[in-house]
RNA sequence: GCCGAUGUAGCUCAGCUGGUUUAGAGCGCUGGAUUCAUAACCCGGAGGUCGGCGGUUCGAGUCCGCCCAUCGGCACCA
């Protein structure tokens, strides 16, 4: 494994309003990203904004404000709400960059060159009102008619340049046979080979109907087609077109998290770009599930997309840090959809956040005041309950790491809070309240504080790429130095950092929330 | 329609290649114990014909078939 990483999340369509959904896959890919800097690595993460095509154009139009100007607009407004979710991207990629346009360019004209691009003829079902073609089957649902206007569809032509992906239905395929994890979870890897099963199709690369895009090399009124131009933000933004870049050495991807909805693209279109470009291929493609709001599907027509205001409303109620939480937590990580519920969030803010981290961080510093004036006693060594600290931290950093590695990202938390539980179960073993009431015990007494106190600092480092402002303050009132962009996790997991004598204040992490009322989300 | 799943306690799910038991965990609910702690931690309890039917087998949530139900992919959407 080489030491640089690179993560990324799919660019956002300028069109959209930002949602959960954005929340979402930006959130998992910070909080692998913290994970992987802790650990060590080199991490390049990146998000950006797609900022080209059709709808753009009518939109801006509508408002009559030009393309470029609604661009500035919205991207501006994805880049200031993905600040509201405490992001750790070190670029924001625009496909309106200059610098991505041009290297767009570049890599269409070698495409061309080695003749994996050529020009063909495009024929079909023209729906005039509303510029777009439909398929065969599609058309024969709509009898021929236009599906807004009820005009008929007419049979129109067009020159456009394909992609040559046909010719890579062998190689592909050998990529899947050789490499199962390059398209995770299972489940969606399974959904792509039985598509490719059924055959591979040249796609279209550019297009004649609109024309805010980047322009086709050498032929005028053609323009890349927005796919192709979002999926190169990937390399665009690691200079890749040109012959010395900085950034050079992050490709390939670690990961491309993506939505389900855009797999294909990312599991077939773009592995075979890449595969004519003679790039190397991302190590894997990762396609988590979508979210639904309260049992329900959340849709563009119904309208009930968990939204920037709902998302507000639980970092003021909850904070940031709990959201975070819940996202990695109880998200769609999987192959299925998961659900968004008000009482479920409480719940399992109440039970893990509340009733685990903070009640155990309190409970702890707590005696450490009450007992020892603040300050935190020495381990004065031997067998407390026979239980070998060290161990037990050590195995659950190695299985936490792993799991963070893996993009197990649930699982790296259960794993860390489950030290957290060692710790109350430690306490309920040792019950040092009652060994406090016999100053003969003030030793024994210090011991388990003392350990407490290091599994709790410990369990915190684990825990941090999840809730970073959370476990800082946690750092604060305990007294530990740590900068989780210098400092290694492995080094700083290791049993034995707190310094005896260090000044512990009581921990109030996460406040106790009344219950929602039962119909909560809108507002 | 075509492909693919899934269906186990109120909820979310573990149960790998069939034979450790009276089928488990977390949350929720409920009884108790306790007080270091944010009425938290701890212990106990209730509750499931493991979707239905049939088959293979000495023996099946665990394999096979059929049926029912739910969901996903095949068109834009994180």
């Amino acid at each position: 494994m080489t030491n640089s990483a690179y993560i990324t999340t799919p660019i956002y369509y300028v069109n959209d309003k930002p949602h959960i959904g954005h929340a979402y896959t930006t959130t998992l890919c910070d909080v692998w990203a913290r994970a992987m800097r802790f650990a060590g690595r080199d991490v390049f993460f990146l998000t950006g904004t797609d900022e080209h095509g059709v709808k753009v154009e009518k939109s801006a139009m509508a408002r009559g404000i030009s393309p470029q100007q609604l661009a500035d607009e919205n991207s501006a407004e994805f880049r200031r709400v993905l600040a509201l979710f405490g992001l750790s991207n070190d670029h924001f990629i625009r496909t309106t960059d200059p610098d991505h346009k041009r290297q767009v360019q570049a890599f269409i004209k070698r495409l061309l060159e080695k003749g994996h691009i050529y020009l063909g003829t495009f024929e079909g079902w023209y729906d005039e009102g509303q510029e777009e073609y439909h398929t065969e089957t599609r058309a024969k649902e709509l009898d021929y008619k236009s599906p807004i206007s009820g005009r008929p569809l007419t049979r129109a032509k067009e020159d456009n340049y394909y992609f040559r992906l046909s010719a890579f239905q062998a190689q592909l395929e050998k990529l899947f046979a050789e490499r199962p994890d390059f398209v995770r979870p299972e489940g969606r890897r399974n959904e792509v080979l039985g598509r490719l099963r059924d055959g591979l199709q040249d796609v279209p690369v550019t297009r004649t109907n609109f024309t805010w895009g980047i322009p086709m090399p050498d032929a005028p009124g053609h323009v890349i087609y927005v796919w192709i131009d979002a999926l190169l933000n990937y390399i665009t933004a690691l200079g890749l077109a040109d012959e010395k870049s900085p950034r050079a050495k992050y490709w390939p991807a670690t990961y491309h998290v993506v939505g389900k909805e855009i797999l294909w693209f990312h599991a077939v279109i773009w592995p075979a770009m890449l595969m004519a470009l003679d790039l190397k291929l991302p190590e894997c493609v990762y396609a988590h599930s979508f979210w639904i709001s309260e049992g329900q599907k959340m849709s563009k027509t119904l309208g009930n997309f968990i939204d920037l205001p709902t998302i507000e409303r639980y970092h003021a109620t909850y904070s940031l840090d709990a959201w975070r939480w819940y996202m990695i937590t109880q998200g769609p990580l999987e192959a299925t959809d998961a659900d968004f519920s008000a009482k479920h969030f409480h719940e399992m803010y109440t039970a893990e956040l509340v009733n685990t981290f903070a009640n155990c961080a309190s409970r702890t510093s707590a005696m450490i005041g009450k007992y020892f004036e603040g300050a935190l006693p020495a381990d004065g060594g031997g067998e407390v309950t026979n239980r070998n600290w060290s161990a037990i931290c050590h195995e659950h950093v190695r299985q936490t790491i792993l799991h963070y590695e893996r993009f197990e990202l649930r699982q790296a938390a259960m794993t860390a809070l489950a030290l957290v539980r060692e710790v109350d179960a430690f306490i309920n073993e040792t019950q040092p309240f009652k060994l406090a009431k016999d100053p003969a015990n003030v030793q024994t007494l210090g011991t388990i504080l003392y350990r407490c106190s290091e599994a709790l600092r410990i369990a915190s480092c684990l825990l941090w790429p999840i809730m970073p402002s959370k476990v800082e303050e946690f750092w604060r009132c305990y007294g530990v130095t740590c900068n989780p962009t210098k400092d290694r996790l492995a080094d700083l997991a290791t049993w034995g950092h707190l310094k005896p004598g260090t000044r512990i204040e009581k921990c109030a992490l996460f406040m106790r929330v009344e219950a929602p009322a039962a119909t909560p989300t809108k507002g």
